[in-house]
DNA sequence: CCAGAACATCGATGTTCTG
DNA sequence: CCAGAACATCGATGTTCTG
């Protein structure tokens, strides 16, 4: 038996080894290995575009974790799946988490870009004073900071280049905040979409029947899919996450489809598996059910987007803060 | 005696000392006379906007380094400062580099850029036929590209922010070029600048006298001063360092004031000290009437500045690669 | 008391080895 | 033969100690 020795595909030392699906190096196969299971965020590209060449390969996270995944290593079996209850558990924590960033914080800039918000390690908020009046701009403004701050806990965002990171959520950020306060509402019973204070969600300073119409959808229709299917908490964490694993995005670079349509895979397999354990042989149906839902929220935010664009048309929108303003332009 | 515990300006640990002039940690001390010692480039900023909040400044070497500077910590005593026959030899050695690069290589990109030349850690070149035929477009394309690899030798400019840098390289490598050709040509005893090959360093294709007067300004007057000077390798080693270690460009930052100050203290302090060693009581005189080299390579840029618009205003200046033209816009 | 050498630690990376 | 645990190395950072 001969050992043919050939070029590691991602930094073109010599190697012997497939590994991954590919011929690489021990070394590189053990990078790719390390930052999937660790999840932990790769260092910016040292050279600045994104472009190392393969001498420079070890020495830039970004580009050779790029160029492992471009290669076509395997990554779907090493990301960590922890057991379902523990999964819940952690998604449980986020999204109390995000919560109360809504419903106790404010920033100190009161204008943020989604940008910013990704991107600094940081952003600096201040506890709310119990008293303190929220109205609709403020509400909506924090949903927003809240909805991206949650996204931003999931470690796999950021092993995205940074602007497929800025697509991603900036396309989803309104419909989970939508998807969120949708499921507490249901959860308590009621059947219009609020704010955690009870107000509506829209703006009320004008009269317009085309307006009223779309603003009940908003309102209603998701909530209503949620009273139809008698969707639980469980159900409801992992739906929130595939909302934001859509890899069907446009302009979403090679690498960054990969990552988004494994980790759909893994959060819909999971889901998949509640299903069955949960409904035994009515799982596959209840699974196909509940994927259903992604749709609405699709529907959802077509009556969002057609309701601001509405608003625009009649110079109504003055109360819209530009980072919700971003996350509507990408509908 | 009592320790009194302030707080380190530079990262907020607490901490006694007073080091390198400033109230700072140990850490921030050793990290900071590291960099200057070694001349390491720093890592780009972790939150990629310089702006890095105190608790992550330990992990951006970036933001770490620049608060130092900007907190007022000494730098000067910190730069090494080799033996002035090894300065010489390095220097030397740079110099050849360059001259190496510009007689022998051409990029695979016919149109690089200055950011593009200096954020890549290697521009790819390839080896030059001998027979390959240069003309006027092709030596200034190669002239700006040799220039801006020398500089990118001197590893303090990598200390400096990525938008000094530029600002740093753009407005000095015409300078710096226009030097190096003049001081080759008046080692050969001739008066008129040219490339490598003799050919003129002006595009010959049109008659204006205005251009004409213009023109040989640039062709004669930096070689003349040399003459008159009878100026030597060794003073055109310093001289050609201090013609881009210069603070008073618009827009540098205060850190890149501060930076380049130091260095350009550094060098003339040497030129000093070798005027003195080589010239002794005549020392500071002929200090003096070196230092006057840099205001006549300043004439020079504005000759080259006005030949070009007054080619710009006719039409005339197709062949001047972009890479020269922002070279050209900034003087 | 400060500068800097010497030593210690830690995280990322690379290599060897086991199942 | 490949996956991944265990071990080794290296560079950056932090701390202790000496003059």
């Amino acid at each position: 038996m001969v050992h043919v020795a050939r070029n590691c595909v991602i930094c073109q030392r010599l190697t012997s080894d497939f590994s991954y699906g590919v011929d690489c190096c021990n070394a590189c196969k053990m990078f790719f290995r390390r930052h999937v299971v660790k999840e932990s965020p790769l260092k910016p590209c040292v050279s600045g575009n994104g472009e190392c060449s393969s001498d420079t390969l070890a020495g830039c996270q970004f580009c050779r974790f790029h160029k492992c995944l471009q290669s076509g290593m395997t990554l779907e079996p090493l990301i960590p799946k922890p057991p379902l209850n523990e999964l819940f558990e952690k998604l449980s924590k986020l999204d109390s988490y995000r919560y109360q960033i809504l419903c106790n914080y404010y920033p100190i800039d009161p204008d943020l870009n989604v940008a910013t918000v990704l991107f600094f390690k940081r952003v600096i908020y201040t506890e709310r004073d119990p008293g303190s009046q929220m109205n609709f701009t403020s509400w909506i403004y924090m949903s927003a900071l809240a909805t991206i701050e949650f996204m931003k806990m999931f470690a796999f965002l950021y092993l995205a280049k940074p602007e497929d990171q800025l697509i991603l959520t900036k396309s989803s950020f309104m419909n989970v905040s939508s998807f969120c306060a949708a499921f507490r509402v249901y959860s308590s019973n009621q059947e219009v979409l609020s704010f955690p204070d009870g107000s509506d969600v829209l703006p009320h300073e004008f009269e317009n029947s085309r307006l009223e119409e779309v603003g009940n959808c908003i309102r209603r229709r998701l909530i209503s899919k949620f009273i139809d299917l008698k969707i639980n908490k469980e159900e409801f964490l992992l739906l929130l996450v595939l909302i934001f694993c859509n890899p069907a995005l446009p302009n979403l670079s090679e690498t960054g489809q990969i990552l988004v349509s494994t980790y759909q895979n893994v959060y819909s397999s999971a889901l998949f598996h509640y299903c069955l354990q949960k409904y035994e042989k009515c799982g596959p149906i209840r699974y196909t059910e509940l994927l259903s839902v992604i749709s609405v929220v699709g529907k959802h935010s077509e009556d969002v987007n057609n309701y601001y664009v509405i608003l625009q048309l009649h110079g109504l929108d003055y109360s819209i803060p530009s980072i919700v303003r971003e996350g509507i332009n990408l509908l």
